[in-house]
DNA sequence: TACGAAAGCTGATTTAGATTATATTTTCTC
DNA sequence: GAGAAAATATAATCTAAATCAGCTTTCGTA
């Protein structure tokens, strides 16, 4: 991890996406004094499960994943986050511990803002807080969504929701496909729809024999994604 | 439904609870001079999925289910919310449509506040904001922990857990034992942790077998506390 | 208080998906 | 670039829980 206190966020290539999108430049420069950037290497945890936040975390680029482990050890992907995307906000306000551990998926960048000043932040700046607001609501609905999934879907549609949501926040358009350039194992994708592996891949056959999906190593194209919203909502 | 404007957050029996807990009692007149007090009978909708918020609804008193319906129209509980919960804020400050219908298990009483003051209202009082993102974000972690157990328990487990997690919200103390008193049906019930009801049913009857729970009607007692800790599998 | 409907219960059967086993391919490491 | 380790793939078996079927009890209301 290599620190860089000095970079500016009026440079951040997330700037106007995440919870200070809407400051100008005097705040942007007064909250770029009170954070410190970091760089993460592949791999490389951020923070562990069931430890004390003690700032917020902002994701200038690269993608991370947030998981959380059961009892038994079992590890599941909660969600994977990016550029614009905020972390330890929850802990951070409810004071309590981290309830998942934050996982480099490739080299990043992450921006570290202290509690205090956060929080004075808030007070000052209304605008800031309806962000998180409106930050915390938006991962709510998508976290009802996928609790009504898991209760009413089986694995195939789960699976064709899963390829269309990471289609949607991690995807490219390529010609006529979508790219998703994630790295996933198929382990991985298994725990974000509360499967097992060799299910998984099982379903992932199908979509590929169905040509609806392609891959080439890790690499996996959305090629109809009519069909894949299709396999999503339909019901025996 | 009744209209009764006139009644003062001052003297709501939620007051300490929700998120104008830390309000003075200039504050609360202000409040409640923008409200609307409204009384809903048994089997009520305050609002239905789908539908556009243009508000916040608190609740005083009464016990509400916040139900989703899937495509195949099949309802599952989401949540049972009471006195000082906040209901509609998710999709008030995404300006989304309702996720989800709130419909009143029982007689309730439950104020309106309008978009427009809510907000100028933050805009103010940066606490009332810091309370909505608490509010949020424990309601957050508690989705997580649902989706986690949905990935990772079997239905026993979650039933076990089901009744812990009703027992500390709804639960009242009596003698040595728990009062869990919602009126919930089976069905209700099996929609709450994904499983068709008559494998709860099965489950809820090994647990009394096991004097583990007791029942009378539909009211439920928790007997043994510790073995169902045990049967959820958390140990904290 | 009666009667129809809804909810609760139990057993038998079926099935989606977990588990186990084994083989192959890819990726990492020295 | 060889060998080990990890990931992928496929088939066979097993099982938790869904579905189906039939019955009893409770509830709502007329």
């Amino acid at each position: 991890m290599k620190k860089d206190a000095h970079s500016s966020c009026e440079h951040c290539p997330s700037k106007n996406d995440g919870i200070f999108c809407n400051m100008n430049l005097a705040e942007l420069e007064d909250i770029s004094q009170h954070k410190i950037s970091n760089k993460y290497k592949k791999g490389q945890t951020l923070f562990v499960q069931g430890t004390h936040p003690f700032g917020l975390y902002c994701i200038s680029t690269g993608n991370i994943k947030l998981t959380r482990t059961g009892i038994d050890g079992k590890e599941s992907i909660v969600r994977i986050v990016h550029a614009g995307d905020i972390l330890g906000h929850r802990s951070l306000f409810t004071d309590e511990d981290f309830g998942k551990t934050a996982t480099a998926m490739e080299d990043t960048e992450v921006c570290f803002i202290d509690k205090k000043y956060i929080l004075s932040l808030i007070e000052k700046n209304p605008t800031v807080a309806l962000n998180i607001i409106n930050k915390l609501s938006r991962d709510m609905g998508n976290a009802e969504n996928k609790l009504t999934s898991l209760h009413q879907k089986n694995v195939r549609e789960r699976l064709a929701e899963l390829l269309l949501s990471l289609k949607s926040t991690h995807g490219t358009k390529e010609g006529n496909r979508w790219r998703i350039d994630l790295k996933l194992t198929r382990e991985e994708m298994a725990t974000m729809i509360g499967t097992a592996n060799e299910t998984l891949i099982r379903f992932m056959t199908e979509f590929k024999d169905a040509g609806i999906i392609e891959q080439e190593g890790k690499v996996i194209y959305v090629i109809n994604e009519e069909e894949l919203l299709n396999w999503a909502n339909i019901h025996y």
